[in-house]
DNA sequence: TTTAGTCCAGACAGGTTAAG
DNA sequence: CTTAACCTGTCTGGACTAAA
């Protein structure tokens, strides 16, 4: 049975303790509100930000060789409101856009991309447009905000971000090569990979240390983590959401660039890398 | 298979207390 | 004094995670 001795001693929960810890640390989740706190205005070369997040089709296990084809677009585009000549400091999100997206070569979804994306079959997918024809909304979008002259050619000087190098990088070029159309001007170039400024930012007080070799090199904290790593309020919406994540991206390069840092192009895209699984003209190999 | 970090449970050592 | 019960800190190993 029980004994009925009494403590004499204060008793101090140990993970009570290890929570303190963590708040009062200059790691903890408060961290970025004290450290990150500027508001002076520093050169920026951009004029305006195209934030990207695109879900994608997907199998348990594949992994990312494999050839993932786009079902949803979502853009946040954010622009200056305190520019003054070259520099500023306050980004805010002026439009969004967002269109599901028709697979082509796998047009059913398969249960784990359900499961993570939230895109559901029927109402979303089946019901989309291909993705040429969502490039050509998109290129509606970007002349409509005035970024693009109506044949492609840039009116402004803007820079697409995504969290990590990926989006364009590996998911754009690989349904390019699906979809048979070549890159647009408007999309060509380098990119801006929000999660390795965070990363480049955060590194000291560490949150989560990233690996530095190997095939995980770089991969580094999520959008959650991200958030957590500048002090700002958790994740809103839906993860894995397209428009949920770029959203909340957006908020990350607003507070980015609160911190006075220049926010450019950081990653380098080849529309023509190619993956094992790429045939000749457009046809996958199985 | 590969990296590098976090988190958690379990084992263990050592200190303190009350019962025998 | 001896011992069992209890508490704490430390260590270790395994599971888990990261673009979709």
């Amino acid at each position: 049975m029980q004994s009925k001795r009494h403590s004499p001693r204060l008793l101090i929960p140990q993970k009570l303790l290890r929570v303190l810890l963590v708040l009062s640390s200059s790691t903890g989740p408060l961290a970025g509100i004290y450290s990150g706190w500027t508001g002076s205005k520093v050169k920026q070369p951009y004029d305006a930000f195209l934030l990207l997040d695109f879900e994608a089709t997907c199998e348990r296990g594949k992994g990312f060789d494999y050839p993932n084809e786009i079902i949803e677009f979502p853009i946040c585009l954010m622009r200056w409101k305190d520019r003054d000549g070259d520099k500023a400091s306050q980004l805010e999100v002026v439009a969004e856009f967002r269109s599901f997206v028709k697979p082509s070569w796998r047009p059913n979804l398969s249960e784990f991309c359900t499961e993570l994306t939230g895109i559901t079959q029927q109402d979303q997918v089946d019901a989309a447009p291909s993705f040429p024809a969502v490039l050509r909304s998109v290129r509606a979008f970007l002349v409509e905000h005035k970024l693009i002259e109506k044949h492609g050619k840039r009116r402004l000087r803007f820079c697409w971000c995504s969290d990590g190098p990926f989006d364009i990088r590996d998911f754009l070029v690989k349904q390019l090569f699906i979809s048979q159309v070549p890159m647009p001007e408007w999309m060509a170039g380098d990119v801006l990979d929000v999660r390795s400024v965070v990363a480049a930012h955060t590194s000291g007080r560490q949150v989560r240390r990233q690996p530095q070799h190997g095939p995980w090199a770089g991969i580094g904290l999520n959008i959650p983590a991200q958030l957590s790593a500048l002090g700002l309020p958790p994740f809103e919406g839906r993860e894995h959401s397209g428009i949920d994540d770029v959203r909340n991206l957006a908020k990350i390069l607003k507070k980015l660039a609160f911190m006075g840092i220049r926010l450019q192009p950081n990653a380098a895209v080849n529309p023509r890398r190619r993956w094992a699984w790429m045939g000749k003209s457009g046809q996958i190999l199985e």
